[in-house]
DNA sequence: ATTTCCTTTGCATAGCTATGCACGGCGCTC
DNA sequence: GAGCGCCGTGCATAGCTATGCAAAGGAAAT
């Protein structure tokens, strides 16, 4: 479109050059606030306009030793759930005028190629979003010397700040839930064995079930996904006294034990059997499954996690770090929504419970 | 743990000083390939452990015109398939040793803020993951005088390639396998007016089966969701003729009409209506759903994609692009299942046919 | 009319790394 | 033993923007 000179950018030398004016009038131009006449600043706008001028962030964030960069470290998008916090985290940062700079870790050993990319940018701050933030993972990120955001993992010391959902809490409301609903003997489906919340989730289910005097619960690992639910839930139902309420550590696996007891064994979910998860993605409240579930407040986290964040960029110096626990919300859907304990009525409760309709011969 | 200086942090400067060498040294240590003795590359090491030194990318940014950051500029992250196209997007550009600066945009108008943040990072290229590209967005990227790489969306001009799925032959596919399991009056769901995938996967779908001699489909628009679907395949089931056979722009509006279908309109699938997705999501392979789709082969796609990316980068001057086409993979699972053509006989076919088992009393 | 103050502009420099160039030293060759 | 080439090192500078400081100009006040 423009004459494109040899150089791929135009700086704003070239700009002050074209405008007559000096370098100094063209950075305050492009700065919001600062004194510039409107003939100068008319004259520049235009000489900008034809040379295509942007103003580089980068001799910035070497004056100001300030990227406005946030590493976003992530992994395991294959879950609905850490899809949706990703999206987020980067609108709220997006709005708070940070870039987010993704970095993809396979769970655990991070530290391989993905630290030194992240001091060499100079980030400003790292926020996990990861399902599982390995100790050592998180003391190398403290080697940096730049605040952390652990998001579902409680790790904290100077330079990290965790924000968690209340899993130990949750898990006692679905053990509550259960014991309401007439459940005799429950069943656990378990995460990766080195995740802190599916520890906890387990810990709060075990502990009020058996302060309710219910057995301890059997209990399988699904890994967190889909097919190993699957999988877990088969190996619970098969046992010699299977269970008739199962409480999944996370909707994915929920999803899999209901499909494996609806259509390998043939039961009813909930006439038959129970089931719950936690997260609340989108398909525990699809019709075909109707899964009661913890909902995890993502926006709430979030919000919380970047308001963190702001106040520790505000204070430059990051000493007293804090973990912040937020509530999960029980939603009770059809997946447990038996009408009379031990008795399978009619369907006919919870929300959204499917209503059958005539159609075709 | 160690001594921490005013600076954040320390520079080549303040290794070379405390080395007793030149800052040339320091910096000769940390690029691979370079001429400096064993003896101080050792010193070097040691006083850059001592302060935590890290080489900053930033110089290099200005010497070098090139930041090494690739714009991922993604949005509808509720889609599983686009959920994983940017995971594996991040690893592959990860692993050909770029950055990957995130850029979330509300479908259509990113041009707002998005655009100038992109130049002012000066980002090499830009990969637009975004479900639709508008016209105007792509003109807009255009500008930059960036290599851009659009994906799924087959826009291209001087600056913009394109990496596009064969979504009118899978359309096709989809019709003759409606044919060949006996269908006779099809339904179509669309995803947004704007799509340009939808609008090709339709375009394919109807031609065949005028070709075959079906009627023209019956159509509705889901908005590429899940609960866009299931209101579809209510409008879809709820007409005077319905359908016996429904294919859906994406697979999580296939996953909405199954739904609909089995449970509030109590249709048997695929005996009473069969039902056809796009995309490949892990859920159209869950045992609930067994959804017969077209399978877009992100890795290949991706690959490509960051393939052109490179050989873009390493011309320099880009000039004549290219639109690649990927082939779907059609995948037929239990949701088209028919054994014969408008006859339910008891459900044994396809992939994954669920068996059911004897359970409990 | 003169002084004072504010606005606007330009100059000069910081900030950090990569690299071309020159130079010193050392080993090898004839 | 002398010359040549190579390796390693340091010096100096480019690359671009933000900003403190000073100066100039104009407007307002006395």
């Amino acid at each position: 479109m423009n004459g494109a000179t040899g150089k791929r950018y135009a700086s704003s030398t070239d700009v002050a050059r074209l405008a007559g004016v000096s370098q100094s009038a063209v950075s305050r131009t492009f700065k919001p606030g600062a004194s510039v006449s409107h003939a100068t600043r008319s004259k520049v706008l235009e000489a900008a306009a034809a040379l295509g001028y942007r103003p580089s962030a980068i001799p910035r964030i070497m004056l100001t030793e300030r990227s406005n960069l946030v590493a976003l470290v992530t992994g395991g998008m294959d879950n609905p759930f850490y899809a949706t916090v990703l999206e987020r985290f980067t609108v709220r940062l997006q709005e708070t005028g940070h870039q987010v700079l993704l970095v993809h870790a396979d769970s655990g050993h991070m530290l391989d190629g993905a630290i030194p990319r992240l001091a060499s940018y100079r980030v400003d701050a790292i926020v996990s979003a990861l399902a599982i933030l390995s100790p050592q993972a998180a003391a190398e990120l403290s080697r940096l010397r730049i605040p952390v955001i652990s998001f579902n993992t409680p790790i904290h010391n100077e330079w990290i700040s965790a924000i968690c959902c209340d899993n130990e809490a949750a898990g006692r409301a679905v053990a509550d839930l259960f014991v309401a609903r007439g459940a005799r003997r429950c069943g656990f489906v378990a995460g990766p064995a080195d995740s802190p919340a599916s520890a906890e989730r387990r810990q709060g289910f075990c502990a009020r079930l058996a302060e309710r005097g219910l057995p301890s619960p059997a209990q399988a690992s699904g890994g967190f996904r889909y097919e190993g639910g699957f999988e877990a839930g088969l190996a619970l139902l098969d046992a010699q006294h299977p269970p008739d309420a199962i409480f999944c550590a996370n909707d994915l696996m929920a999803l899999g034990v209901m499909d494996a007891a609806r259509i390998r064994c043939g039961l009813r979910v909930p006439e038959d059997l129970m089931v719950a998860g936690f997260d609340g993605i989108p398909a525990a409240d699809w019709a075909g499954y109707a899964l009661t579930t913890c909902v995890q407040d993502a926006a709430v986290m979030i919000d919380q996690a970047v308001a963190i964040l702001q106040r520790g960029l505000a204070a430059d110096r990051a000493e007293g770090q804090e973990v912040i626990i937020v509530p999960a919300h029980l939603i009770e859907r059809a997946s447990t929504a038996r009408a009379t304990p031990a008795l399978a009525g009619p369907g006919h409760a919870g929300t959204a419970r499917p209503r059958p309709v005539r159609r075709r011969a």
